[in-house]
DNA sequence: CTACATGATTACGC
DNA sequence: GCGTAATCATGTAG
């Protein structure tokens, strides 16, 4: 029933206003058209009307609540129910401990120098990085520097980066703490609120900056582990370098264990040896080679033994031009490493030893000679000298000595030509067991076959450090 | 490419 | 902290 009516009316309505569209266009009736747009405007100018109205009437009525004498009250009520309610539920979750891994983040950052005060902090850290692979710290500066320079970069994008968040975490915080502020004029919002939703910015901005000093750490491990690598990276000796230190080894073949300043002093000469750039050869390498050339040695001597002779016979020739002509003017490294070495570091703390040795300098000399083809015995023979050197200076008869040890040496070029001779050298060994004695002593398992031979202890051990 | 040489590192004991 | 033994990883000669 009303169907109908309402159909038709709708129909009416929109026929009417198609006709005047259709007018519109046809250029025709423009009266009808100035009265509609006047309608529009008259609509439009109600609604804004409308809206400034109850815009204003919110603004009164909301300055209105703000001044009401019950405001200040009703507003803390609220604020302390919602206190109640919904902060009491999160106030556990309020204090948390600091993160651990933030923790660890933070220390490692600082002790690589990261976030620590300016320069130093990095070469610092990179003279830690240095000493942890075992170097001296002061060497291989260019890798230094290129580590540093890294850092350094590293360091300076952390920084930037960090500002930027903190930057941005500020401007976020204040806009939101304005936005509260502003609304804790219309709703119930306290302070503490305040607090804590800037508790809850700041914390989601760590966990951002976590991420930065995780990415931080993670890049100067990277960084790190790189500079050791390529510490680490193995480059051989030189030539001659690597004859330093076999002469010293094959001359203290008995007690092969250089002491603090004999490493010392064999890196400086090897570093000094390797005259062009190549890299410097520290006291840990020196170590190093010792430690890995007395345990080869040891497993596997005869492989070592035409090496032992060598040397032994270059030790031989230099500690005779040694203590026959009282100099050492010919070949720098040679006599050089026979010599300083022994009277610096490896005699001297000795002494005693030595003189006691004195009585039996003429066996021992037998011994080098015999045992030349053995390894082992050749490196009494440095021992030998060194001692003989001592004895030299303490007065002993130079001209015996140094007749000795040509005759040794002589004997020795004979047998190095040979190498055979060894099982001759066994009953000569026994004579000298003390020497024999002295280097299972100093080093033990070496199964050499005079160390083998080498018999009873008793004796030996007194004079055990003859050869150290 | 392979085998060996060799400097460096690691695990362990003292 | 040093030494040993084992091992890794690279250099080098063939």
């Amino acid at each position: 029933m009303d169907e109908q009516p309402r159909l038709m009316h709708s129909h009416g309505v929109g026929m009417a206003g198609h006709p005047g569209l259709a007018q519109h266009m046809d250029g025709t009736g423009g009266t009808d058209g100035e009265g509609r747009k006047q309608d529009i405007g008259d609509i439009l100018q109600q609604i804004m009307t409308i809206t400034d109205q109850s815009l204003d009437e919110a603004q009164a009525r909301k300055h209105a609540l703000n001044c009401h004498r019950m405001k200040p009250a009703l507003f803390s009520v609220l604020c302390e129910i919602k206190e109640k309610t919904v902060l009491s539920i999160r106030g556990a979750q309020e204090e948390e401990p600091p993160d651990p891994q933030l923790m660890r983040l933070d220390n490692m950052l600082l002790a690589e120098g990261v976030s620590g005060p300016e320069k130093g902090g990095g070469s610092a850290a990179a003279a830690a990085a240095a000493a942890a692979a075992g170097g001296v710290g002061a060497d291989n500066s260019a890798e230094h520097s290129d580590y540093r320079a890294k850092l350094s970069q590293i360091r300076q994008i952390y920084h930037t980066e960090l500002e930027k968040y903190e930057q941005a975490c500020n401007e976020f915080t204040t806009h939101v703490m304005n936005l509260l502020r502003e609304q804790s004029r219309t709703r119930p919002i306290s302070p503490k609120e305040i607090e804590r939703m800037v508790g809850i910015i700041h914390r989601k901005f760590s966990s951002i900056q976590m991420q930065l000093k995780q990415s931080t750490c993670e890049a100067v491990m990277i960084l790190r582990s790189r500079f050791l690598d390529a510490r680490r990276k193995r480059r051989n000796f030189n030539k001659q370098a690597t004859e330093i230190l076999n002469e010293y080894f094959y001359s203290h073949l008995s007690n092969p264990y250089p002491s603090e300043e004999a490493k010392e002093e064999l890196a400086k000469k090897c570093s000094i040896t390797v005259a062009q750039v190549g890299p410097q050869i520290t006291l840990s390498q020196v170590s190093n080679w010792f430690g890995n050339k007395r345990i080869r040695y040891k497993k596997n001597i005869g492989k070592f033994q035409e090496e032992a002779n060598m040397y032994a016979a270059r030790t031989a020739v230099s500690a005779t031009s040694v203590s026959a002509h009282g100099s050492q003017a010919n070949s720098p490294s040679t006599p050089n490493s026979a010599g300083e070495c022994h009277e610096k570091s490896l005699l001297e703390p000795r002494a005693d030893a030595v003189k006691d040795s004195i009585s039996h300098t003429p066996p021992i000399c037998i011994s080098l000679i015999s045992g030349s083809a053995g390894s082992f015995n050749m490196s009494n023979s440095g021992d030998l000298f060194m001692s003989v050197q001592s004895l030299n200076g303490d007065s002993y008869q130079g001209a015996q000595v140094g007749a000795n040890v040509q005759s040794q040496v002589d004997t020795l070029r004979h047998v190095i030509s040979q190498t055979g001779g060894y099982s001759d050298s066994l009953a000569v060994n026994q004579m000298y067991s003390p020497q024999g004695i002295n280097a299972n002593g100093g080093w033990q398992d070496a199964p050499t076959p005079s160390s083998v031979t080498s018999p009873t202890e008793g004796p030996g051990s007194v004079h055990s450090d003859t050869s150290n």
